[in-house]
DNA sequence: CTGAAAGCGCTTACAG
DNA sequence: CTGAAAGCGCTTACAG
């Protein structure tokens, strides 16, 4: 392989392989066959091509083409197990069915969540899955002006089909498995704690409304006090937490791992008193299970949301309905 | 915004807009106060092409600039809080320095990670910054061989410049960190176990090799029973500890959080016994403070390492040296 | 079995 | 202040 500055392109490999440049292409991209070229003439090319360490120009050829291929995703975090399972998974799925995949992540930022979108239809992508997005209709709304079709997951929107986690049913579920918990290894039965999250956000308010449905099935109320959504930090779940002492039994319904970050500093900082508390958390983390007093968690079920996803791609007549994939219920 | 599934163009516009198509290039990426162009041609022609809801094409643009700012990253995983962090904060350095980042993730699969550096080559990438690569001596030559320039990141190479954690170093701090508190808490002074990775790798050499030094300063000796790096996954670690009951105090040096959780599970099932048992992690996990036993870990320093990363880009001058950048020693 | 030619959508040097 | 024209590297319908 040699060492060139300038790119090898077709028109090199042609003049060095004493074949046309369209004899060059048709082998390069596999349609020589199709072509009847000759097969001596493709092995030729073929290993000039090698020694040249040819590749394609992509931008070149896509423009030709007129087709890319292309399924962009946009994705808020990779520094997270959900969102980085999804875009890993994501990427290997779209390779499995001879797609390119584009991830680009935009850190929950309204403005760059559209800029991300603006440029992956720029790179011509001709799906575009957006995750987590905060304005999931603007962008659904842009890929349509310029006939890209778009898929929205994780959070749902008007403009597209959604492809959401049964948030609802899993909290409904988590909080019954809290509420057992208690009663068996505490023998108490009380109204649990709602902690972290916004409730503005779609997936927070559909959790709560699960958490709150399990309570009403056992005859309990929640009072204002027992919601303690102040954000996904940390720090503000420990915030929330920092002046709850608890005397008596109690449960807390964590949303989010990020929150479970902080109820179980506060946790752990309780001393004797740990022993009084028993919770549950919607989010998976590996680590979860070894934190003491966690009781289960809820792992979304990515590989089910993508196939879904990956099974409206291409199709033009899919309704921008909500596509509800049930979780797992992880128990410890 | 209409509903187009054909895609605007400048020629759409310059009809729209009677201007010619120049023009409306010119107006569209910005350089018409430098063409001279009037201020009301160029009002005009962003409100079309706002109405139109166009977005340039970019690679009919890129081919004609022969220019992309494209700088790609090959990343293993998405799904490491590690590698997580490097792909996010790649993309947000890049955007900052007005680059466009391409992340691909390629499993640790050596096939993979060349067809992903081909890709990104064939989509004109200008620099790969290669990461945790298997066999990064085979990208960079093929990088070199179009031209493009390469950096290894996490994992050294010959071909190119590599950024690397200072392995030894922080193996070496960590070594005396756990070997204190076991003298600290449990009164006992004797050799670690190295528990995950692989020999083979590295990484895991350079790590044990922190280990060995730490332990010769203080005159003890490692027997090849106490060096148990029988892979990355959680199991292997569980496994290589399964027959192992500390009746006595104990220190283990855990390689990675992936092996992390396989000694947490094991140390979880010792019940008493877990009190003979202390260990430190060579990474970062934010719930690894809370696991009871951990004394410390190791945290790359993922800012420093990128920054170093983008500082060598579009420089020719770089030797295929190595640049050592020193971890964060998390003490808990 | 094979090649010349047109054209994908842009950008920019050039001429006015 | 502005536009016509050439060309980036490919692909493919067409003609032989």
């Amino acid at each position: 392989m040699e060492k060139n500055k300038k790119k090898t392109t077709i028109y090199d490999i042609a003049s060095l392989a004493n074949a046309s440049p369209s004899a060059v292409s048709a082998v390069l991209n596999g349609t020589w066959e199709k072509r009847r070229l000759s097969r001596k003439l493709a092995e030729r090319v073929m290993r000039v091509a090698e020694e040249q360490g040819y590749s394609v120009n992509v931008q070149a050829s896509l423009l030709r083409r007129e087709r890319s291929n292309i399924v962009g995703m946009i994705v808020p975090k990779y520094d997270n197990r959900y969102f980085g399972e999804i875009a890993e998974q994501f990427e290997a799925m779209a390779r499995a069915r001879g797609m390119f995949p584009v991830v680009t992540c935009t850190q929950r930022d309204p403005q760059l969540e559209f800029e991300a979108a603006r440029e992956l239809i720029s790179y011509q992508a001709e799906c575009l899955i957006v995750t987590g997005a905060t304005d999931p209709d603007r962008i659904s709304n842009f890929c349509a002006g310029s006939g890209v079709q778009s898929i929205n997951l994780d959070l749902p929107g008007s403009g597209a089909p959604s492809i959401i986690s049964d948030n609802e049913a899993a909290a409904f579920d988590l909080t019954n498995l809290i509420l057992d918990r208690c009663q068996q290894e505490m023998g108490w039965i009380g109204p649990l704690r709602f902690v972290g999250g916004r409730l503005a956000d779609h997936n927070t308010s559909t959790r709560l409304s699960g958490f709150l449905s399990a309570h009403k099935a056992r005859g309990m109320e929640i009072s204002n006090d027992h919601v303690l959504a102040a954000g996904y930090s940390a720090e503000s779940a420990a915030r929330v937490l920092a002046e709850f002492q608890p005397n008596e039994p109690t449960g807390l319904f964590v949303n989010s791992t990020i929150s479970l970050e902080g109820v179980v500093r506060w946790h752990s900082g309780l001393g004797r008193l740990s022993k009084n508390v028993r919770y549950g958390c919607f989010d998976w983390d590996p680590f979860g299970s070894f934190l003491p007093g966690n009781v289960g968690m809820v792992e979304q079920d990515v590989t089910a949301m993508l196939t879904k996803a990956f099974s409206l791609i291409n199709r033009n007549d899919v309704p921008p309905e909500r596509y509800l994939v049930p979780c797992k219920l992880r128990v410890f």
